[in-house]
DNA sequence: CCGACCACTTGATCAAAGTCAAGACGAGGG
DNA sequence: CCCTCGTCTTGACTTTGATCAAGTGGTCGG
């Protein structure tokens, strides 16, 4: 987990991103010739907002996560990425600044690409611009998805979601191990820890258990289904004895309401 | 309004886009000759949502909007587009598909661009290729805005912004037109027409009068203030008199309910 | 073994925004 | 002219999520 040098492991995630996949074996020397290997531990900071962007970033082990600060204190997540993805290729190669901060959250390998060692690159293969456009594309379409969440569902649903995502399977049942803290999740979907937690808890009456980290789902499908909802309603505090609301139109029922 | 072929006018537009500000003279001729001018009515489809993406668009004239159908059947508004903005780029030239419907919302007047005749254009001179990182650059940067609007702000505040941004001046005095109906601007900044009706109210207390679609702003720094906002608490509900809400541990108030 | 600290959970309460229903208002067609 | 339609506003009420406060259950250093 702390090796010094760039092996074949390493490769393949190089190769994992779209905007390296098509590049010849030799133009990638060239390209680890310029890069820096970084083992970092927990909460190390990779750039900040508005600082100018030098050196864009690769994935190879670890989580991290790009944020904002608002104005009143508290971070927005943008982003949270892995094993394979590449971070600020674009402010480096339009020369502007990081329109975010960036942050391990757990220890992590990180390959550190110069800008310049780019830009050789680019003059040595001159489709890696368009290689480059295809990465930016999966990051456009990313922010989008956000941005519908956001707009159009609520707390439980961004998390079905979310385990969704991260489920190995796409029916049946299924074990998943939360990849980073609650907290951080919490912030990936734009609520509290506390939201969060009782997001968990609406799910149980869809079959989702969850101790400490571990998730288990007992139909993926139906998570799903949830996810997407369409009927909302029809599922909406599944267990609790709620007395029947009182119409406008009709006679209150008498309240049985558990004290 | 209804030219049939592009003029000065026109051409300014297109050097307003990064992606094509760059470009010389005679390369814009060769677009042009690929390309063709629409003039569309209100609520014109231009693209829908997953559909293979073989043309994208220049607004010379009017309002589009880009948006997600969600599966409940509203609609989330990802972007507002206007004169000199450039739209779905990036999936043309990455052979994508689209990821959001785009629609005129007024009457409008757009070049559309086939993609192989941008294909054509990027042979003739490569560095189109980093001036369309630029375009898109900025179309990240305005998704991640947007995303942190949503997760750290409230309506009224991302009303002031969005009115900020609008503004002809920094501070003083200022009449704004809203560019389009209030029923997008709610779904442009995520919520309800009523939720947006009531953000107007609220901004009242910092001077903010509207009467249809005539906004007048006794001092944009104040509103910006308020959009930035790190003491919302301290001007929260500032007129409004109402009677304090029935505690629980209390009894519980006579339902003056009108049967 | 103890106690401090941490991430997380839970409960009570409150504010923000969605929903439903009704009305105001202007634009356009008969 | 009146009537309808669409847009916007308003009011009453519900629901969601945030906030505050307390409590649980771990881990780690002493």
């Amino acid at each position: 987990m702390n090796r010094r040098h760039v092996d074949a492991h390493d490769r393949d995630a190089i190769r994992a991103a779209p905007m390296f996949s098509a590049l010849p074996e030799e133009a990638l020397d060239v390209l680890l010739t310029h890069a820096q290997l970084l083992a970092l531990p927990r909460r190390a900071t990779l750039f900040e907002q508005n600082a100018p962007a030098t050196t864009f970033y690769l994935v190879l082990d670890g989580w991290v996560k790009l944020f904002r600060m608002t104005a009143g204190g508290d971070e927005a997540v943008v982003g949270v990425f892995a094993r394979g993805d590449c971070l600020a290729e674009v402010p480096c190669l339009t020369g502007g600044a990081y329109p975010v901060s960036g942050e391990t959250v757990t220890e992590a390998r990180l390959l550190a690409v110069p800008t310049h060692g780019v830009v050789a690159l680019t003059r040595a293969s001159p489709q890696i611009g368009l290689a480059m456009l295809a990465s930016t594309s999966l990051h456009l379409r990313g922010l989008v998805d956000q941005i519908e969440e956001l707009k159009a569902y609520t707390g439980p649903q961004r998390l079905a979601n979310f385990l969704v995502g991260l489920a190995p399977v796409s029916q049946g049942q299924c074990t998943i191990v939360l990849p980073y803290e609650k907290l951080l999740i919490a912030g990936r979907l734009g609520m509290k820890p506390e939201s969060l937690s009782r997001a968990f808890r609406r799910l149980r009456a869809i079959g989702v258990r969850i101790s400490q980290e571990i998730v288990v789902v007992s139909e993926v499908k139906r998570l799903a289904e949830f996810a997407g909802c369409e009927h909302l309603m029809a599922m909406r505090c599944p267990l609790l004895v709620r007395p029947p609301r009182a119409r406008l139109t009709e006679a209150r029922p008498p309240p049985g309401r558990p004290a």
